[in-house]
DNA sequence: CGAATACATCGACTACCGTCAATTTATCGG
DNA sequence: CCGATAAATTGACGGTAGTCGATGTATTCG
C-alpha cells in the first residue's frame, strides 16, 4: 500500500462538501428476503442495493476504498483499469445506493464505505429465526 | 399461507432427482469484499451472486420459498405475475447462483433455497474486522 | 489571468437482461 | 396408448447497463 501519495494529497484540507445518495434509496434499513411476504416496493429497493454490488469493477473498487480507508478517484484508474469516465460512473452508482460517500477536499474527491449502510444489506440476507441470528 | 394443495401434490414422491447449480459459481464459500484486495476472478465469481439478487421478481421469488420452506413453480406464477417461461428463467438464474435448488417429484419441480450459500453471500459483506465480528 | 489537474456529464456503441408466445420434453391419469 | 399437465427451451423484442472519447466544470498554482 501507499500511503505517502495519499498523505501528499491532504494539504488540501478546506470546504468539506460531502456527496451522498440522495432521496431515493438513502434509507439505511432493508427488510429481510427471507421474512414472508417481501412486497413489490421492499424487493425493488433491496433489488436496487443487490444490483450495485452485481458490478465485478464495482466490487473492486469497494475493496480498495476498505483497504485504504479513504481514496481519491484518481487512485482508482490504474487497479481498476479503467477509464476516468467509466471510474466515475461507478463511484455515482455506489453512492446512490448509499454505499459510499464522497468527500471533495480541493481538487479530489475522497471516497469512504459507509459501514451502516453495507451491514442493512447484509441484514437482508438474514435468516428469519430457524438458523443463527 | 395455503400449505393444503402443497400437500395434495405430495404423493408423487418417487425418483428425487435433484436440479442444482453446475460447475460454474457452485462453491459455497466466497472471500470478503471489505478484504484488501479483491481479485478479478474473485470479484467476478461474487457479481454474479449479486446479480442474481438484483431483481425484485427474484427477490420475492426468494421469499415466498423461504416462507413456504418448499414451492414449486406452479405455484409462482400467480404471486409474481409472470409468465411461466419467465419464472423458470428466474428459477434458473437463481439456481445458477446456488441460492436455490429443485427437486422433481412427478411434474412438478420443488424448490427450496440454499441457507449456506445465502450465508455465505451474506458473509461476503461482513467488515475485515474493524466493526462487529 | 491562464495553464494544469481532478472529476462530472454527454453522446454513442455494444452487450446483456427481463419478458412473453410458441414449441418441446417429461410425467401422470385413464 | 392418449390427452392433459408441469416445466424447460427457443426466438424475438424493447430496455438497460458498462464502456470510452469528447466536452464541461471546478479548483489549484504560478
Amino acid at each position: 500500500m501507499h500511503l505517502g501519495v495519499f498523505m501528499a494529497r491532504q494539504p488540501a484540507t478546506r470546504q468539506p462538501v460531502v456527496l451522498q445518495a440522495g432521496a431515493q434509496s438513502a434509507e439505511v434499513c432493508c427488510p429481510s428476503v427471507l421474512e414472508a411476504p417481501l412486497d413489490t416496493d421492499a424487493a425493488e429497493d433491496l433489488a436496487q442495493a443487490f444490483a450495485a454490488l452485481s458490478d465485478p469493477v464495482r466490487l473492486r473498487l469497494l475493496s480498495l476504498i476498505a483497504d485504504a480507508g479513504e481514496v481519491c478517484s484518481c487512485d482508482l484508474l490504474e487497479p481498476l483499469d479503467r477509464s476516468q469516465p467509466t471510474v466515475s460512473h461507478h463511484t455515482r452508482i455506489l453512492t446512490d445506493a448509499g454505499l459510499i460517500v464522497g468527500e471533495k477536499r480541493g481538487r479530489w474527491v475522497w471516497w469512504s464505505i459507509v459501514p451502516e449502510r453495507l451491514s442493512a444489506v447484509r441484514d437482508a440476507l438474514k435468516p428469519a429465526g430457524q438458523l443463527q441470528p
